[in-house]
DNA sequence: TGGTGTTTGTGATACAAAGCACACACGCAC
DNA sequence: GTGCGTGTGTGCTTTGTATCACAAACACCA
């Protein structure tokens, strides 16, 4: 048992929790945490003319240090040539792949609220293969109401959606006060990966990845700084 | 519009970058942003009848170990009592008092499109003492239209209305192609506290924090371990 | 007041991640 | 093909962080 937030990213910062897995072993999971960063850079850079780029270059656009960029990618294979760099397009596409980002995914939200309401209009998410395809709320007088298009239903609904859909993240929005019990209702329902918009850190079984969403937290900690 | 919501890492984070300074010596970045979770758990705690908690306590609500918990208070003093545990109160006073959140803090919003709307409306800010205190936008068009009773103003007036409200921190919600642009007009500004909403690791000076939120790059890491 | 049980604070230890530095692979030019 | 320049991949070192484990402090009770 393990947890943090971040904010961060680890960092921090963050935070974010337990879980492990996948095709290549011991992956430590800041080093998945930062893969992420490099397909978006990668993509950014395909614009720019060259197509090969050196592993100094994307630690400049990423303000990190170039041996840490080839140590990461070591865990998965040996994807450069020495001399010249990485092919943007080939290395884009392998990360991409180890990432599970060369799919389409389904995901859904609960909690219909003000905040709710803005994440499934984020227009953000859809163009990087992130789906919503289910709303749920538990306050019965605003089930059956749309928004953007999706109509929400009730939470009672939710495993049944699950299912039929092929959901296999969810993410949380609701109050504080319901949260625990919102979030152990999709791992009832199976599901396996969670962002979670609340400000808690929930408990989760093993196998069960939950990342936080909480500008609050990081402005708290920013404060330090300048205090 | 391109841009993202809320949370994370690096180290990353994450969240992401620079910083040090300080009233107690070296303390790790880690360790200041897990202050904030401290400071909400023991709020949270504050109702549940009891006026003491033990770092055992404290440690199954935030899903960490008792040792941590105390380690990472030691850095700044004695705040416990043997055999007994912290008082609430006390502790979470001293600890809101380091991390400077014994007072409000003035912030702008620059990018008033879909995302900084929302950002300008949450009302998750105002009672942890962020005040919104302008907003501001590169388009003329929508310069003088007013957003929850904020007037819309052009970042030309940036640097003369940080001075004049003694604004500390800036939350970035422009498009990406603009925002390392804006965040350098926040840095010549003099503010050293910079919430990221834009997909990208922007470039600062030294003494300058950055914390980028970020919903798409946790989806994409999370990923790997269903895939 | 002395004994017992509890929980802190912290040196020591174990573990994990980041950075260094260099051998080796490859591109290119002549 | 030979030689030079460049940039990868990686063992080793350094740095950083988490955990352990225990002495000291205190509460409580008889």
């Amino acid at each position: 048992m393990r947890a943090l937030w971040i904010g961060t990213p680890r960092p921090m910062s963050s935070t974010n929790i337990s879980n492990n897995s996948g095709s290549a072993p011991n992956v430590p999971e800041v080093v998945i945490q930062r893969l992420p960063l490099y397909v978006r850079a990668l993509t950014q850079f395909a614009g720019s003319g060259d197509d090969v780029i050196s592993s100094e270059q994307l630690g400049q656009r990423l303000q990190m240090t170039p041996a840490q960029i080839r140590k990461d990618l070591s865990y998965f294979g040996r994807f450069g040539k020495q001399g010249r760099g990485y092919s943007v397009a080939s290395l884009e596409q392998r990360l991409r792949s180890i990432l599970g980002l060369d799919r389409a995914w389904n995901t859904m939200v609960i909690g219909m609220g003000r905040l709710g309401r803005a994440v499934v209009s984020y227009p953000g998410f859809a163009p990087e293969g992130f789906n919503i395809v289910a709303a749920f709320d538990a306050d019965d007088s605003i089930v059956g109401e749309t928004v953007s298009g999706l109509d929400i239903q009730s939470i009672s609904d939710l495993a049944k959606t699950v299912k039929e859909k092929d959901i296999k993240i969810g993410i949380v929005t609701v109050p504080i006060e319901h949260a625990q019990e919102v979030i152990d209702t999709l791992v009832d329902a199976g599901i396996k990966s969670i962002l979670n918009y609340a400000p808690l850190s929930p408990k989760v079984p093993e196998g069960v990845t939950v990342r936080g969403i909480d500008p609050v937290l990081s402005l708290q900690s920013m404060t330090y700084y300048i205090s």
